[in-house]
DNA sequence: AAAAAATTGTGTGCTATTGACACATATCAA
DNA sequence: TTGATATGTGTCAATAGCACACAATTTTTT
């Protein structure tokens, strides 16, 4: 029995998490602002090192626990990254994972004690390494799967109204969607249960709140969906 | 500045791929016969380990044309497998690649040298450690761009005819379609162009050949299709 | 107290696409 | 010439998509 493969390099595997979280108008990364060389005092994603006996989805929310106290967090794995020279230090193969949180869910006191801070997408600074590439993918990964999945859900509170999953699909694409076609689609799927609230923070007419029909949203994960307008209609 | 980063264990990293082609009727997976311990013998990706300086694509590539002898094959980077005891020799990670192509271009000779074998999808033996999810994994993958993307025809030889490009993906989704159907929504998508040949090798009336209209494809690669027919009609 | 402003809920009609299905055409073999 | 098989094109009803109008609820203003 072989203990060993000889003659191999072996190299340092870490982790990184591009976090998204929705503020009820604009969709937001969390970033972090690094004490630790190299690149200190840069921005940088949330990561770290994997551990030697932790398999990657444990090492990416054990980093996200870690930032946000949170232990259910949605995540998909993004990719390897793995460029010969992404950090400069040493080869390092960086795991990117894809997280959305209920922004206003998180410990607060953590995310201070780590010097992070939340960004509107267009006021994202410059990041270290490879990482603008990440943030680049996942928001493409987002948009795309979005129009397909009910994945939109994990950046809002359990209860929602109808208008308020309205402005974050408008934020997750950033165009204007129709009001009222957005409700007859969304409402068309099944997925939504009418909890008999409605939103008293509301300053007009209060909107219905809504909760996630979980075994539906199960059950239809993979049903295309169509939220987005087709913005090519006639295939042309 | 700093030439290591202390304290942290480094591991190897690998790289498998999963190999699909069509040989006009059937969806195909080309795997290879272990002929080196662990798991001698047994049935397994073709992969390998990651050079020392080498990026993951081109890790990636170098075996695909180690075992096929071309150079120009569609890949995707389909994600990282890193559980601690996916392979019991040693913790080694492995980024598995997706690859597409013309079961007719590749060099035979080369696949008799590695001992590989083309097997349709349900003839395909256990394979080794973690081979298994990651081929159900491109399966998915498969089945989930194709209908959304004009990958299928990396699958296909250069010129081809509606009948076999719609074989191609009966084979991908295991389903019948309607000729007349997929005909009409594949020719309005405008990426096909007429060559002005026909198959002569057809015994009965011979189908027009076509070829993809590469710069439409490029432009047209994220907009979004549906080639198969919706499975849940009214999203119930 | 009534009107205005803002926001939310529901409806209607036109058009393009979809999916079920029929018929005409081309090629080879009997 | 006829039959068998495969290919190309057409029709039509049902549906889904999108543009748009109107009614209802709540707070603020007059």
């Amino acid at each position: 029995m072989m203990t060993r493969y000889p003659h191999n390099t072996r190299i340092l595997v870490a982790t990184d998490c591009i976090i998204f979280g929705f503020d009820g108008e604009q969709l937001k990364l969390l970033i972090i602002k690094r004490n630790f060389e190299p690149e200190e005092g840069n921005w940088s994603l949330m990561g770290g090192f994997l551990h030697e006996n932790e398999d990657l989805e444990v090492g990416a929310k054990r980093i996200l626990n870690d930032l946000t106290g949170l232990n259910n967090i949605y995540v998909e794995q993004l990719g390897a990254f793995g460029k010969v020279h992404r950090d400069p230090v040493e080869r390092t193969l960086s795991v990117a994972f894809f997280a959305l949180i209920n922004i206003y869910d998180h410990d607060q006191e953590a995310v201070k004690a780590h010097n992070a801070k939340w960004f509107s997408l267009k006021e994202i600074p410059a990041l270290i390494f490879d990482h603008d590439e990440m943030v680049s993918m996942a928001l493409d990964h987002l948009r795309y799967n979005a129009a397909l999945h009910p994945i939109g859900f994990e950046l809002l509170p359990e209860e929602f109204t109808i208008p308020q999953l309205q402005k974050l699909y408008e934020a997750i694409y950033d165009m204007q969607l129709d009001r009222r076609n957005f409700s007859r689609k969304i409402l068309s799927t099944g997925l939504l249960i009418d909890t008999g609230w409605k939103n008293i923070h509301s300053t007009t007419k209060k909107a219905i709140m809504y909760r996630l029909d979980k075994v539906k949203y199960q059950k239809k994960f993979y049903a295309f969906w169509n939220f987005i307008p087709n913005p090519n209609p006639n295939h042309g």
